[in-house]
DNA sequence: ATAAACCCTATTTATTTTATAGACTTTATT
DNA sequence: AATAAAGTCTATAAAATAAATAGGGTTTAT
């Protein structure tokens, strides 16, 4: 399952996609517009931010906006980003990778060898999947 | 990514499908091949057992044995059964639904839409992949 | 000058995961 | 019958992670 970090981005990312006609987006809105934390969420744009999916302007009148079209950002992207790897063992993440310490070898280990398979499947799924998917469902 | 669990789980499986010649196996000698706690990996096999993946007997000379055919055990129902759901949303769980707190409606939400068709495609793969497909790479 | 808004870091609180403890039951063996 | 080995069960403690909060700093329009 995603983190409420995750879900939230998400959440913020579709807002901010439906409203690219304004100029910038305050935080206070979108925070209110689904009841989440006005700091929580303070925190997870910034994230976005310096990942470069968003641009902000500081001072009155600021806020935040999409600074990248919706199909540029997949599910892939915002996941590891917020919640880390998409492997579901550390042992076979591509930019999360730590050894399992209850392996011996991990060249002869079976479930690492599924679990590879598994990973790249489930990545063709969310690098497929972008926010302009989540939109056109809006 | 897995729990610890539900990694334990695996190695445990895979582990009683390379011995299924031997009668029993010991959770004594599972933990030690793996290094986990021997305490731990008891609650784990017990889950295992209560859901009809492992035979077990009592008293000396007892122990776990795979009730099920490698095969007939994919990934899907080891995860679910430690790790809970596979969906990356509640809102969009098979077998753990729950709305979020922070949507207005589920019918309108595209989040939800996409989650949903990730959830069906993560499952062909979880589905597909079985504790067969581990052992044969072992 | 002021107020609005994002920026940044640290801390606290809550929740979940991981691990441990210990008493109980069953069974093979002597 | 006694003993020791092994699974069963429930509860609790410890550790780790996630979620939320706090508060001062900086920028900018008016």
């Amino acid at each position: 399952m995603l983190s409420k970090k995750t879900k939230y981005a998400l959440h913020a990312l579709t807002y901010l996609g439906k409203h690219r006609d304004s100029k910038t987006v305050l935080i206070h809105d979108i925070a209110e517009e689904h009841g989440i934390s006005h700091k929580f969420l303070e925190n997870i744009l910034l994230e976005l931010k310096k990942a470069g999916l968003l641009g902000s302007k500081k001072g009155k009148g600021g806020g935040y906006y999409l600074i990248k079209e919706p199909k540029d950002i997949p599910l892939s992207k915002v996941i590891r980003l917020l919640d880390g790897p998409i492997a579901l063992l550390p042992c076979v993440s591509i930019n999360y990778y730590e050894p399992c310490a209850e392996c011996k070898s991990e060249a002869a280990c079976g479930i690492k060898k599924v679990m590879a398979e598994v990973r790249d499947e489930t990545l063709k799924i969310l690098e497929n999947k972008t926010l302009e998917d989540i939109l056109t469902n809006e």
